[in-house]
DNA sequence: TGCGGTTGGGAAACCGCTTTCTGGTCGCTA
DNA sequence: TAGCGACCAGAAAGCGGTTTCCCAACCGCA
């Protein structure tokens, strides 16, 4: 930390201002009025000694770093990557930094490790979609100010940020009934994700509010080989009857479409195909993949604007739940024989 | 930082097991022989005040924050990614942590960024490949200990951690000329971009290897969207006879593909293709992407081995360069009309 | 000219920990 | 039994800042 050997620091440059420390303090602080010789002085001494304040010292006598920690379960994960970048960049504009921490999916960690990360900086974000729910409440009352991402917790006192799966799923399924579609395959997450379960509860829904749809659950993933894996659950449930898919994520259906494409399977005229999260690739993908958008860069902006709040000792805001957008692309057509 | 409302410090913990602050330090750090007897108070005090030290005062005291810094132009570049994610699992069965700062691309204020990055932590990794070369050099000297990401610096006291680029683009033009390309166009990256100027070598050398082969540059980029608004001049030049491309990297080659495939191009028939990085995806395109592989994760946990040398006060390691493998895969064949 | 009220700067306390230094106790040896 | 080291625990001095507290100087006003 700090400068090369041994650092400048506030007393040297008192000393070589010829006036307190206190004054250099103030000086830098712009705390309170001081006479503008002085200032020019200080100001002079800290150029010429190249001195810079250590944030540390700064830290414990504040009581604060100006630091967030950001606990995810994989840093390769194109959402989370996402929302890094859009916190990262929303709290620098406000001065703070960004630790992150990566607990590789070990979800038995995870405690530990926020509680780590918590200790060192002044807020938490927290990505978990694995944990389960008792644990995470508990966790959060104790991490707390803390900001919980992209899994529901309704009563809890913390914001949450989120993606309105629910809705988005059902906002899919729409969209394939417009096209004709009946019968529909959900190729899943993994088990334990919170995230699978709303999707879980929006196909529940679908299936509540159009009595002529029928969904059938295919075990997935979350990642490209998960998908490509599915595919042989996926074209028996095609040949079962079912026209359309709704992967989990748009990794798990680009992974699918790469080996139907192998398999002779054209999409999306022998199956349609839809991703979720809209991640760069979709828009590129042959066929340009269909998928329900969700705004990462955003989401990391929203969670800092609450982080903030709380940190600066403000009320536990609302928690928002952003509504997926379609992005409906050629992977999704028209059911065969039918008139879109 | 650190726990809720007035936290526990040391002195309640020495307080409440009648013993000294030094005697607690001393538990907690297993530094010097205890008694026993006193390191059974203190654990039981410590556990039943639920007392956790706090690592800002620890740091102050130990001028180390058992922290480190990593400095990337864009978090959402999947090569960045990667690298954080090994460096961050490395640092961290060492008990450190990364701090990551996002300069979005800002060239102007990636000094200032890295100078602040370091004075927080006790190191700092630099990805700074648009950077002039007279100021990355002038900027390693003030942020040591730090280690340099993905471009060359020859003479400088730093360890560098990276790509043989120019040795990639040689072996990928070896791989195009195997299967019969002699007029080859280069998609490039940005034009500041060290690695591209990298690549741009392993064009000339590759040239200079090969008198019977061809290459010709086109503007590129490094997104998705910059190999898709690349295609018109690729067609350009394979209307001139260029038979194979290599994009800068695997994005601008998907990128490509996709707006090729729309144009009705076939790859490889009418055009072979590689890319460079073997990004996640490279492997699912339609066809399959050729593509360099670079060892992303263990770039990553290189770049925290030296990392930690430095910190330890140990020497400047040897720099490292890593030689992609070729993935040869279905969007690059043989030059129509010859035979493999 | 004298006095109350401001104002501004310096001394020192403090943030929470580590480590040196000191002094007391114990055990061993002569 | 006296003397010497070894060993261990506590007091205190930092680490590098911020902030309180206090005092001196200065202002305006009567």
């Amino acid at each position: 930390m700090g400068q090369r050997s041994r650092a400048t620091t506030i007393a040297d440059v008192a000393a070589h201002a010829g006036v307190s420390q206190a004054s250099v303090s103030r000086v830098l602080n712009g705390r309170s009025t001081v006479d503008p010789d002085i200032v020019r002085r200080v100001q002079a001494s800290i150029a010429e000694l190249g001195y810079r304040p250590s944030p540390t010292a700064r830290s414990l006598v504040n009581g604060r770093n100006d630091t967030v920690a950001m606990v995810v379960p994989d840093l390769e994960n194109p959402l989370f990557q996402g929302i890094l970048k859009g916190l990262s960049l929303a709290a620098a504009r406000d001065g703070y930094r960004v630790l992150v921490a990566d607990t590789a999916e070990n979800v038995d960690d995870e405690e530990s490790i926020a509680l780590e990360a918590r200790q060192r900086c002044d807020a938490l974000v927290l990505c978990a979609p694995r944990m389960p729910e008792a644990r995470l409440r508990a966790l959060v009352d104790q991490v707390s100010p803390v900001v919980v991402v992209n899994r529901p917790l309704p009563g809890a006192d913390v914001p949450v940020v989120g993606v309105d799966y629910v809705r988005g799923i059902r906002d899919l399924v729409d969209h394939l009934h417009d096209l004709g579609h009946r019968r529909i395959a959900y190729v899943s997450g993994p088990p334990t994700s919170a995230s699978n379960a709303e999707r879980r509860r929006g196909v529940a829904e679908a299936l509540a509010a159009r009595p002529d749809v029928r969904i059938e659950e295919v075990p997935g993933g979350s990642r490209l080989d998960d998908g490509y894996a599915a595919s042989d659950a996926v074209l028996a449930a095609h040949r079962d009857g079912c026209t359309a898919v709704i992967a989990f994520n748009d990794l798990v259906a680009l992974g699918l479409m790469t080996r139907l494409h192998e398999l002779g399977v054209e999409v999306p005229r022998d199956l349609s195909i839809a991703g979720f999260d809209d991640v760069p690739m979709a828009g590129f993908a042959t066929p340009p993949l269909t998928s329900m958008s969700v705004p990462r860069g955003e989401i990391g902006g929203q969670v800092w604007l609450r982080l903030r709040t709380l940190i600066d000792g403000g009320p536990v805001e609302h928690s928002v739940l952003y509504s997926p957008r379609l992005e409906a692309r050629g992977s999704t057509g028209a059911i065969a024989g039918a008139r879109a």
